[in-house]
DNA sequence: CTCAGTGCAAACTATTTGCAGATTT
DNA sequence: AAATCTGCAAATAGTTTGCACTGAG
């Protein structure tokens, strides 16, 4: 129930379709999720949400900072929980497992290139398509 | 005219849609452009390719290896010239502008992380979303 | 009770596809 | 001439929006 703070703090009502999409969101062995695949999980546990709605309430949430949204380079977005951390993507080709990693070397390195260009950093996307070895 | 032969080799004829279409990429100040943009500076060109064509083109160059598509975070997709050599992007969220930059620190380090967790690199996007220093 | 939230359908944006006529080889 | 290619318009996928109704505070 902590998340439904976020939540409320975030200036939105907790409705029914706000802690139906966030539960999905916490308690899914995947940690990303597009909005169609949300809708899907949530007719099959018969708590049909609308998809305008799922669409609606990712947003918000992306705004609240409670989501982050990515693209992996395909046309269907993605959302996630906001990490704690910070983290990078590891998509593997085969099987469509995101794994999560971070990486200091990688991160400071980016700092110095930015700012070698004249620029600081405002967000970074690294994501890896990879494939099982042999 | 160098370019042409690519069209060729690729097992695609060397119409006037593909001719144009690749001579943007290549002539213009902006080295990702959409399919729209592209279709736009065609329009101001007097040379007006349909959209439809612009994308089937993009894609045949895409599968033929003379461009590499990008998503950038956004739902629209941009096209580039392969580069020779392999690089990265920072995308100037202020104005748009987009820096190539490659690192061999960081490229060692992907494939490090790729094989410590039992997969190796296909390829992958890296994209800095920056800003100029204050 | 009031205002924000929801579901539905229609609208939109980016992209793809079927088809008949035009081009390349 | 044969096969590929093109433009158009219609189709599709993903996402957004207008509107009348519903529900949270």
């Amino acid at each position: 129930m902590n998340r439904n703070k976020e939540i409320r703090s975030a200036g939105l009502k907790v409705t029914h379709a706000r802690k139906s999409i966030l539960k999905v969101l916490e308690t899914s062995k995947e940690s990303h999720l597009s909005a169609d695949s949300i809708n899907k999980i949530l007719i099959k546990k018969n708590d049909d949400v609308g998809i305008a709605t799922i669409y609606r309430v990712l947003n918000q949430f992306v705004d609240a900072g409670i989501c982050i949204k990515h693209h992996f380079d395909s046309e269907q977005a993605v959302f996630e929980l906001s990490p704690i951390e910070h983290h990078d993507h590891m998509v593997c080709v085969k099987t469509g497992k995101v794994i999560e990693f971070e990486d200091d070397v990688i991160e400071k390195r980016q700092e110095e290139l930015a700012k070698k260009n004249g620029y600081k950093i405002i967000d970074h996307s690294l994501v890896l398509y990879v494939e099982p070895i042999e």
